[in-house]
DNA sequence: CTAAGTACCGACCGACCGGTCGGTTTTTCG
DNA sequence: CGAAAAACCGACCGGTCGGTCGGTACTTAG
């Protein structure tokens, strides 16, 4: 059917993209280098999208689909708020670090280039997540400590801590160091449950 | 002197650019917006910098220069580790947020349009760091650990995990928010000394 | 005052960018 | 087969970018 293969089309494309955007950087890369990396011209490039920045969009809004699928979703009925919480850290480092999913690193990484219409959008997905790991750090924290209303650590400020730990790892990671996800996960679940002394 | 005046208005440059590359972006942000902004034509800026690359390696180097002069150096001689990585988070966290340093921001962010040889004198001084902080950490975890050999969380992950909390917080601090440099030092301290339960 | 050097202007350049369009090939389907 | 639709090409456009350059205003020192 025609209506699969344009699909697979504008996912082949999103792909590719988003591997280049990631490489050189969205405004480093041209639509020609889009267009001949997937051996088109770019007339027939624009056939499939319209414009750079709905191909940015599209790059953005599937990495937030992946982590509502593959972190989100998977995590939800978990009952006991530690346990949610530490499948949360590692499906996050694993999507993060999947070489597969290289629309996650381009969405936290390109910031201005969406116009402002779209870029709303992907912020309030993104401010959704916040939002869900804020209340599930308060849960944990009320797992923990029944008692006390209101520990010294805010859910809000874990979250971004823990966020922050986390979004920040494409930025030094290399896949032959050391530090695999192997190690990571254990380590940085570790630091936010009992602080680098555990 | 001419000296000075020429020293003064490359640094009046440099702040203008930091301010505008940190806005908008570097590559959303033409020469002639710079030169704009300080009141002169391009063929004026162009009397002070050889190129836009050139700036934008100033601007890195002059924020590693601060990272060295308010965060390390005043932090080098405290005798004791935890005292010295307590002392390293408030300073880092004020750095990063204060409006003065935008040099900081542009740092952290852009990554890709330095051109290879200028990147790399910018990245071997952001390892030094990343050393100094992980013999930092290592060194703490000796005093309050002092008899085991290895702990569960290796020098280099807390390393980098403080460093994401920490270089995150530009992705989401409003400072109009409820989450200010006042409640937020003494919590992120709170996190990487005893997880978010502490 | 004068001459040299600094600071600066603004017109200009070639390259490249995102995007368009008329036409051609290829695929789909009755 | 044949026609419609989808996929694709490649030349082209207006605009902007980083950067240049010859000339001018201003500052400074002798």
């Amino acid at each position: 059917m025609a209506r699969e293969t344009l699909v697979d089309s504008r996912q082949e494309i999103l792909r590719t993209a988003a591997r280049l955007f990631q490489q050189r950087g969205y405004d480093a890369t041209s639509m020609n280098d889009v267009a001949a990396a997937l051996k088109l011209s770019k007339g027939g490039l624009y056939h499939h999208f319209q414009s750079k920045d709905e191909i940015l969009f599209e790059i953005m809004d599937h990495a937030m689909e992946i982590t509502q699928e593959r972190v989100i979703n998977p995590v939800r009925d978990i009952a006991d708020a530690e346990e949610r919480l530490r499948a949360l850290i590692r499906l996050h480092i694993e999507v993060v670090l999947s070489p597969r999913d290289r629309e996650i690193t381009v969405m936290l990484h390109e910031n201005h280039p969406l116009p402002p219409a779209l870029r709303k959008r992907i912020n309030s997905r993104k401010k959704e997540y916040v939002h869900f790991l804020e209340n599930l750090m308060a849960e944990a924290q009320k797992v923990r400590h029944p008692h006390s209303t209101k520990g010294k650590v805010s859910p809000r400020a874990a979250a971004f801590a823990l966020l922050g730990m986390l979004n920040w790892i494409y930025q030094w990671y290399k896949p032959e160091g050391d530090l695999q996800a192997q190690n990571l996960i254990p380590q940085f679940t570790e630091i936010i449950f009992g602080g680098i002394f555990a």
